[in-house]
DNA sequence: TGAATCTATAACCACGGGTAATATTACTGC
DNA sequence: GCAGTAATATTACCCGTGGTTATAGATTCA
């Protein structure tokens, strides 16, 4: 907020705004860094005091950058979905085009992209699930942003093919937290390949329990 | 831990075990139902101080039958999970000899009753999560818990059709997850009705993305 | 009654989020 | 250069909550 304040009119007030920030431009994102690294090494249980000493500096400096502890966790949470969210459109770029028949290609990318993401990164997840409340807005956010991603692909697809698009969105709500759950209980004891496990996803929401078995024994 | 030592030898401890424990039966009961009411008042920032007044007692006494928080947390989520599998139960009991033509009602009613369930006490729920890790093996229990009923259900239908039953497991998780957050998503704006949302799930579950929105317009 | 013991309480400790009061650095005008 | 000023950083602190200890109150058997 106000990075630069535009000058005034009053000469007082010029000489006021004149004065450079000192604070450095890359900073909030560096503490961002400093932050995700003692979560990624300490656990769920990082306190503002060990993040502000990874990053050098003392407790009221964080408190500076970020409102309070609920603003870096919303910090964190928006940087989460910037970078899932592009990896998604990654894999959903070509989704528009896609055929009926290639569409499990698309549905699988997606699946694999998004298990690669919780896989890689689980502290973070865990830190925002458990320190944010459900209902927090930045964790709506992300699940809004990813679903709506989702969702305007199917409801393209849908549209173009003649389909009723309003189930769209319900089916993008339902698609992510299939993923993360599945992905979440599979990278706990990963008894199947993850291979197996994004085949498996993608017969479900591709064609659903009466057909997902198929394939595999045509009867 | 303890709850009743056995007899040793001496007669100095026989004379000790003899005392009748003063401890109330239904005690432990009435200090979760009292710990769920306070937690459904004011929230999850519900304190074991709080709780321990709504119960009429104060904390050591509640850090007596449940160990520590963390204790009262595993017991909270044990008894949700317990009412939670039961309803799904009564909901897949004739699940067993259903054929493929009414599968959809069983799905149906499986996901009404688990929709209807974490609608009615989202206070819980949040609780749960908020206050306990992701990974905490309460919340996977009840994971687990739920997912293996459902898991059994499709095993069984899959090996009776002749079918893989491999990725029952996977496909259960998948399930919790879809309904949970779709659920969660809907509880939240409500912007279609509930029979809506439930008739979305189970088409999606049922026969996926590139068969739900047939029936509604068979092309 | 009195000794022994189980139970509940009040007072306390530790620790983490959050915030003044205070020191320090850097820039401006003379 | 040198004050004066404003931004920045630090130390020290407050407060609430999980968890424990020291102590008082019941209750049972002799």
């Amino acid at each position: 907020m106000t990075p630069m304040p535009d000058l005034t009119d009053t000469v007082a007030a010029a000489a006021v705004v004149a004065r450079t920030s000192r604070r450095p431009p890359g900073r909030r994102e560096a503490l961002l860094a400093a932050a995700l690294d003692v979560i990624r090494r300490v656990g769920t249980s990082a306190s503002m005091d060990e993040m502000a000493a990874e990053a050098g500096i003392t407790k009221p400096v964080l408190y500076r950058y970020f409102r309070d502890r609920d603003g870096l966790i919303t910090a964190l949470a928006d940087q989460f979905a910037d970078v899932l969210v592009a990896r998604l459109q990654l894999a959903l770029r070509d989704a528009a085009r896609a055929t009926q028949t290639d569409a499990d290609g698309v549905i699988h990318r997606a699946i694999e992209s998004y298990v690669g993401f919780i896989e890689e990164d689980p502290a973070l997840y865990g830190f925002l699930t458990q320190h944010a409340p459900p209902e927090h807005p930045a964790l709506i956010a992300v699940i809004e942003r990813v679903a709506g991603a989702i969702a305007g692909v199917i409801r393209d697809n849908f549209t173009a093919q003649g389909f009723d698009p309003r189930p769209a969105v319900t089916f993008a709500h339902g698609i992510v937290g299939m993923v993360h759950l599945a992905g979440a209980s599979w990278a706990r004891n990963r008894d199947i390949s993850r291979e197996e496990l994004v085949d498996d996803l993608t017969a479900l929401v591709s064609r659903g329990l009466t057909g997902a078995a198929t394939p595999l024994q045509p009867r």
